[in-house]
Formats: C-alpha cells, sequence, structure tokens
DNA sequence: TATTGTTATACTCTATAACTATA
DNA sequence: TATAGTTATAGAGTATAACAATA
C-alpha cells in the first residue's frame, strides 16, 4: 500500500513538474511570436534572422531550425523581398550563403532586445534565482549515457 | 561602455535560460510523444486519454486541450473506434460525456506510469534538485500584475 | 555519384462556417 | 436566442520527390 502511494506521489511529481516546463516554454514562445510580430515577422522567420548573427549556407540554416532544405527556400525568399537578408554565392558554387542586410541586422538586434526586455527569466526571477535555475536546467539537458 | 556590455550580458542571458526551457520542453514533448507512439496513439489522443481521470464533457476536452469543439469530435472518434472511450449522454441532453473504458483506463495508466519512469525531471534530477527547481517554475509561472 | 538549392505537389493539423438538436 | 456536438471545407505549415547545377 504504501509502495503504492509512491508510485503515485512520484507519477504525480513528474507529470507536475514536466507540465510546468512545458507552460512555460510554451508561454516564452508566445512571448517571442508577439515580439516578432510586433515587427512584422512570422516565428520562423524571426528565428532565421537571431540565427544569421554571421553569414550561414541555406544548408547550415534548415539544420538548425530542424527543417527541410526546400523550406529554406520560401525563408530566404520572403526575408529577401523584406530587403532583411542576401542570397551570396559561396566558394563551392553550389551553396548559397544568407547574410543579413543593414535593415536585417537591425532587425536582429531589436529582436535581442525585446526577448531581454521581456524574457520570462528576466521579469519574474531575481539574479539570485536565475543563478539557481542555471545549473538544474544544465543538469536537465546534459546528455549522459542513459537510456 | 561598460553599460553597453551589461546590456549586451543580460540580452545573452535571457536568450541563453529561455532557450534551455524551451529545449527541454522539447525534449520532454518528444519523449511524450515516444511514449504515446508505443501505445500506438498520436499525442492529442495521449493528452485526451490523460485529461478523462473522469468522464467530461466533450467542451470540456475542447478548452483543456486548447482546441476547437469539431476537433474533438474526430478526437472523440478515433478514441471510440479504438474501443477507449465512450460517449455517454449528459443530463443535458445536448451534452455528451467522454468515459473511458476498462482498456482506456488502463492505457492512462500505462501512460502514467512511463512519464514517471522517462521524465526528464526524475532521470537527470536528484530528489533534492527538484525540490529547488519547483519554486522557480512556480514563480515562472505566477501571473502577477505586470505588463 | 553525391550534394545544394529550387520547384511543384502532397500531407498533417487545426480552424471556420453552416447545420441539428436541444435548451 | 444561445449552446453542444457534427459535418464539410479551407488554410497554414511543412515535407517529399524530382530536377538543374556543381562538386
Amino acid at each position: 500500500m504504501i509502495v503504492h502511494m509512491a508510485r503515485t506521489a512520484r507519477m504525480k511529481e513528474a507529470h507536475q513538474l514536466s507540465a510546468m516546463m512545458i507552460d512555460i516554454a510554451e508561454q516564452s514562445k508566445a512571448d517571442f511570436a508577439e515580439i516578432a510580430a510586433s515587427l512584422g515577422l512570422h516565428v520562423i522567420l524571426a528565428r532565421a534572422i537571431a540565427l544569421l548573427d554571421t553569414p550561414a549556407p541555406m544548408r547550415d540554416l534548415a539544420e538548425s531550425l530542424a527543417c527541410d532544405r526546400s523550406y529554406i527556400t520560401g525563408i530566404a525568399d520572403q526575408l529577401e523581398e523584406r530587403g532583411l537578408v542576401e542570397r551570396i554565392p559561396g566558394t563551392d558554387r553550389r551553396v548559397k550563403l544568407l547574410q543579413l542586410t543593414d535593415e536585417g541586422a537591425a532587425v536582429r538586434d531589436r529582436l535581442a532586445e525585446s526577448v531581454a526586455d521581456r524574457a520570462l527569466v528576466m521579469r519574474r526571477l531575481t539574479n539570485e534565482q536565475r543563478a539557481n535555475l542555471k545549473p538544474l536546467l544544465e543538469a536537465l539537458l546534459k546528455d549522459p549515457q542513459d537510456s
């Protein structure tokens, strides 16, 4: 009986903590979507811009955004239409690099500033709480040899 | 100059912590998707089952799953086809309640057990670390009068 | 032969609108 | 008149497959 209660408590704790982590992440993503929208961008475009600190092959962007190369073509098209990126040739002539224009770089900077201003972790935690949180998140992300 | 560096450090910290939270949540969702798949279920169906601890009107499920009532019809159809839920009439005769069958309740229990066994928070954190994490997550989820 | 980016197309998930039966 | 669930349809987001250019 006691054993069963312990198992139930464990199930409850697992569910509760996981659900909280997911809720917080969803909220963070919603905040980011709002920030992107305030700059006239969809999330995927804003994410692409945030990744283009330095010019990158479209294939690399596909990997970073975890989507297909064919989908990056459309993303690059939209960003180029808005004058936020340029396609520049790579040394390997199959490759095209995406490079932020000046306007694109300005958008990237505004994105980063807005995230810093509005991120939940900044608004709702003290410096000390953030310092406590970080190693816990690192432990959760550590990729051990576990199953 | 120092001011600018502080701003940059803050932007970096905001981005880093937010990205970690999102990564962890994505991983947790992927784990849940795997568990669901091992029971032959898509995520949305598994989530519905997990919510049906007690019979609930389809409208309530729509709210809990944050989707439209029309979409719940399809979810209920699939669960019913698999013999995991039954539609039972409510006292208000417009309402149909979804109730887990015995097999559905067994699936619900297996889901909860698998989550407890495999959740990142359980596998990668000690009891003490979980105890430290919880109040931080609560602070992040607290809904204050902030903008 | 393998890889990059492109194009055309198809698929998945979910919402909207119109409907019925109740209330 | 308003609400619960259903149906048919439409849209957003993304992938797959075939292709041209280059390696």
